[in-house]
DNA sequence: TCTGGGGTCCTAGGACCC
DNA sequence: TCTGGGGTCCTAGGACCC
């Protein structure tokens, strides 16, 4: 048996966490540099704003409504993530936290110790809710997919109230035929689309197709995704964590940028992350992937890339950084506005399978890099960091509507009075 | 609802080779 | 000069997720 669990709008619930006044109001968040509106609280979703639409656009609805607006702020999100994944933790041994507000649990060998999986869903809830006031949804299903289709209903179909749980047939057949494609993990809006086509409607017809027919038609995600439908678990365990195969760190700027400076400084903090990310999963890199472009909605786009190859697979901040210096000059272009750079790691392996070159000595400090991590550990994430990625700050994104850092900044530490 | 964020995976198709 | 075959590698773009 799976479980999923995930919180209600995360990003909204959490900035109502620390602000109770706000509770009882509509909330949406927006995303990076206020672009779009990415979470819309329960009560802002009576209002139909449509999720990941651009702000500008909705601006107007919002203020007549009197929407309580806020700018992302990850330094809570994760903070409050790190909480909530923790108490979830504690239903399960096996744990695999999917996204920021998502995480599977694996129950292998003790499905005959839970009697009822309604009860032990909702103990998770009242307790997720009792230790951080965040909403979460809980479904349980025989493999990750039906998991995830059974915490949808568990969200967004009536009488469920916080908790699915699909464990026989009936239960498979009357949820899968509420849901309609579209809900289901794996197939978008462009899918669903082609789907509808060949008279494909609900998840429940979706699960009558024939695996292999729709491998052809579509691709081997689509198959995967029919089979899990019918119980049979495609992604299992290993395959859900398995490490990634690419890693990306890019932004959009807050304002548009011209000074090399300035870009080449945004750069050095995107390899600086995908180093990071490298590092915590063991993985080495071949190949970067640097680019730097102006607006998309610009008369004249620019966009420049550069794959870089390392001489042998690395995952040095430093090494990776100087590869950055090395291709800076073919990126940058006077004249140009840029709004939006980053970097990427492409082609990785695992730690285990370095080959060292016979004739090259590698120049990565894995030492070097060891003490820097214990360090960023130890004292937060940034502490310790290259000279070049403080050379120039003009590149951060605007949040016009950032709550405080509650928990994770001694200024924004919340203040009780006392009369 | 053509979408002003960010991240990851998959695939079609081009380049090149034998 | 065009076309037939078959394989690998690489890249851009499509599609999905939150």
């Amino acid at each position: 048996m799976y479980a999923l669990v995930d919180a209600v709008s995360f990003y909204a619930s959490a900035e109502k966490v620390f602000d109770p006044a706000i509770r009882s109001k509509p909330v949406v968040v927006l995303t990076n540099n206020d672009g779009c509106v990415c979470a819309i609280c329960p009560i802002a979703r009576r209002l139909n704003i449509p999720k990941f639409g651009p702000y500008f656009k909705v601006k107007h609805l919002l203020e007549q409504n009197n929407v309580v607006i806020r700018s992302s702020n990850y330094e809570l999100y994760a903070d409050l993530s790190d909480k909530m994944m923790n108490i979830i933790a504690r239903f399960c041994d096996t744990q695999h936290i999917y996204s920021i507000d998502e995480s599977f649990l694996h129950f292998d060998g003790y499905t005959s110790l839970i009697k009822d999986w309604h009860e032990y869903g909702h103990t998770i809830r009242r307790t997720v809710w009792r230790e951080t006031k965040l909403p979460v949804g809980v479904g349980f299903g025989p493999t990750p997919t039906l998991a995830k289709a059974a915490n949808h209903a568990a969200k967004k179909l009536s009488g469920f109230n916080g908790v699915a749980v699909i464990n026989s047939e009936q239960t498979r057949q009357a949820i899968l035929q509420r849901m309609s494609c579209e809900d289901v993990w794996g197939i978008g809006r462009r899918l669903a689309k082609k789907l509808k086509i060949m008279n494909i409607q609900t998840a429940w017809d979706l699960a009558q197709q024939n695996p292999r027919a729709m491998r052809r038609a579509f691709s081997v995600v689509v198959e995967r995704t029919v089979s899990e439908l019918n119980g049979i678990t495609c992604l299992n365990w290993d395959d859900v964590r398995q490490d990634k195969r690419e890693i990306y760190s890019t932004r959009s700027f807050g304002e548009r940028i011209c000074e090399p400076t300035a870009l080449k400084t945004a750069l050095i903090n995107h390899v600086t992350t995908v180093a990071n990310k490298l590092r915590a999963q063991r993985s080495l890199t071949h190949q970067l992937y640097i680019f730097a472009a102006s607006g998309a909605h610009e008369n004249k786009y620019y966009k420049k890339s550069f794959v870089y190859k390392f001489p042998s697979p690395t995952n040095d901040t430093c090494v990776m950084a100087n590869a950055v210096s090395e291709v800076f000059n073919k990126i940058y272009q006077p004249g140009i506005r840029f709004y939006k750079c980053g970097v990427g790691a492409v082609e990785l392996i695992s730690e285990q399978f370095q080959q060292n070159d016979l004739f090259n000595k590698s120049p990565d400090n894995p030492k070097l890099m060891q003490c820097l991590d214990t360090i960023n550990k130890r004292y937060g994430k940034g502490m310790l960091s290259l000279a070049s990625s403080k050379l120039n700050d003009r590149w951060h994104m605007n949040r016009d509507f950032l709550s405080p850092q509650y928990t994770t900044r001694w200024r924004d530490i919340p203040k009780i009075y006392c009369e």
